[in-house]
DNA sequence: TGACAATAATAACACTGTAAAGTAGATTGG
DNA sequence: CCAATCTACTTTACAGTGTTATTATTGTCA
C-alpha cells in the first residue's frame, strides 16, 4: 500500500523480525544436533523426544515448535546423512574421470560411507527408506544431483565408454545398487552370524564384488 | 525313594500332569498364533503385547507366564519365518540336481520368500538378524541344515562341478546371498523410489543377476 | 501503555512394556 | 471329604513413550 521509501521503523521492525529468524533458527539447530547426537548413541529404536528434550533443557513439548512431530525431527536427522552421502558419491565421482574405474569408485564410497555412518545407513536405507525421495526434493536436487542419478550417469557413461555392456541403464544401475547395498546392509546386520564377516574381510568381498561386476558386465 | 511299582495315584498324577502340561501348550500357542497374526497386520514396529493379548482375551501379564517379555514372543515368531524360509531353500536344493541350476533355483527361492514374507523377511533379517543364530541354534540345525548351509553346500557343489571358478567357498557364499539379498532388501524398501521396481521388475533384475553372476564366476 | 504475537512450560491423555502382589479354582495328600 | 497347596490368571502399579490443549511469560509493535 504505502509505497514511499521505508521509513526507519520500517527498517528496524525489519531486521528485528530477521534477528527472530534467526535465533529462531538457532534453537532450531540446537535441537538437532542434539538429536543427532541422541541419534548416534541410542540409534533408531532408542531415539527418544523427551530424552532429546532434556540433553537441552526444554521441555518435550517445546520440540513441537520446531518439528511437526518425532517422525520429522528424526528425517531431519536422516537429511544430514542424506547430504553427507550425496556429497561422498558426488566425490568419488568428480575425482574418478575414467568410467570404469569411476564405477569401482562410486561401489567403494558407498562401502565407506555405510561403514563409518552404520546407524545413519540403517535409518536411510532400511528402516525409513520412503525419506530418500523425501530427502532429494527437500534439497531440489531431483534433477541430476541426488545419489542415484549420480549413479545412473556413471553407468550412462561407462556404457558409452564401452567398459561395460549396452542394455538398459537403469536396470543395470538398480543391479550395481542392489549388490553393493546388499554388501554393506549384510555387513551392519549380520557381523558375528556370517562366517568371516569382520570389516576387513567386507572390505575383501567388495573387491571381489567389483571384479566380479566387471567380468559379468564385459561388452 | 520308593522303588516299588507306581501307585494308581502315581499314575494319575502323572497324566494329570501331562493333561495340564499339553493344555499348556495349547494356550501358548494360541497367544503365538495371535501374535504372528497381530504381526502381519501391524508389522515390527506397530507390534504391541496388550493387543495380542486382548486380541484373545487375557490380560497383558499373562502372556508373561509363557513367554519370558516381548522380544521371546517376537522371536517365537520370527522363528516360524526362519523354518519355513529353511524348507523352502531345502525344496529348492532338492528339486534341482544339476549344480548350476541349482544356484539359480536358490536365488529364485530367497526371492520369492522375500516376496511373499516381506514383514517376516524385514524382521529376521534387517530388523533383528542377530536372532538368525538364535533360530538356528534353537532347533539344532547348526551342524548342516540351516539356511545358510544350504548355499554353502550349493556352491561347493557347484565348484567341484566346473560351474564356477574354484574359490574360498565360503566368500563366494557371502557374495551371492549379498546380491540377492541385496535385491530382496531393496525391493521391499524402495517400492515407488527406485525408478522401474514393481514386482515384475523386480524379478526380471533377478535374471539379469544370475545371469551376470553366472558370466562373472565362470572358472 | 495496551493489544498482540512468540516462546515456553504445565497438565493431561492414551498408549507402551513389565514387575509385584493378590485371587478364584483346580489338585492333591491325609 | 477337607484343608493345604499349587496353578493360571487378574489387579494394580510404575516408569516410560508421543502428542495435544491450556496456561504463563516474554518481548514487540501501534
Amino acid at each position: 500500500m504505502n509505497e514511499t521509501a521505508p521509513t526507519r521503523q520500517a527498517r528496524i521492525k525489519q531486521k528485528s523480525a530477521a534477528r527472530r529468524e534467526r535465533s529462531k533458527q538457532e534453537t532450531r539447530q540446537a535441537i538437532l544436533e542434539a538429536a543427532i547426537q541422541m541419534f548416534q548413541r541410542e540409534g533408531y529404536e532408542g531415539f527418544s523426544l523427551r530424552q532429546v528434550a532434556e540433553n537441552i533443557g526444554y521441555t518435550p513439548t517445546t520440540i513441537y515448535l520446531y518439528f511437526k512431530d518425532k517422525d520429522d525431527l528424526l528425517f531431519a536427522v536422516c537429511s544430514q546423512g542424506f547430504t553427507e552421502f550425496t556429497q561422498a558419491l558426488q566425490h568419488a565421482y568428480d575425482t574418478h574421470p575414467d568410467p570404469g574405474e569411476r564405477l569401482n569408485a562410486l561401489a567403494w564410497a558407498y562401502l565407506e560411507f555405510g561403514l563409518s555412518h552404520p546407524l545413519h545407513y540403517q535409518m536411510m536405507f532400511m528402516q525409513r527408506s520412503e525419506w530418500v525421495l523425501r530427502a532429494s526434493d527437500s534439497k531440489n536436487e531431483v534433477q541430476n544431483s541426488n545419489s542415484y542419478t549420480i549413479q545412473l550417469n556413471a553407468v550412462v557413461e561407462a556404457m558409452k565408454a564401452g567398459v561395460i555392456r549396452l542394455g538398459d541403464p537403469v536396470e543395470t544401475t538398480n543391479l550395481l545398487w542392489s549388490g553393493i547395498h546388499g554388501i554393506v546392509s549384510l555387513a551392519l546386520n549380520m557381523k558375528g552370524v556370517i562366517p568371516k564377516w569382520d570389516e576387513t574381510e567386507v572390505r575383501q568381498l567388495v573387491g571381489q564384488y567389483t571384479e566380479m561386476m566387471a567380468r559379468g558386465l564385459r561388452p
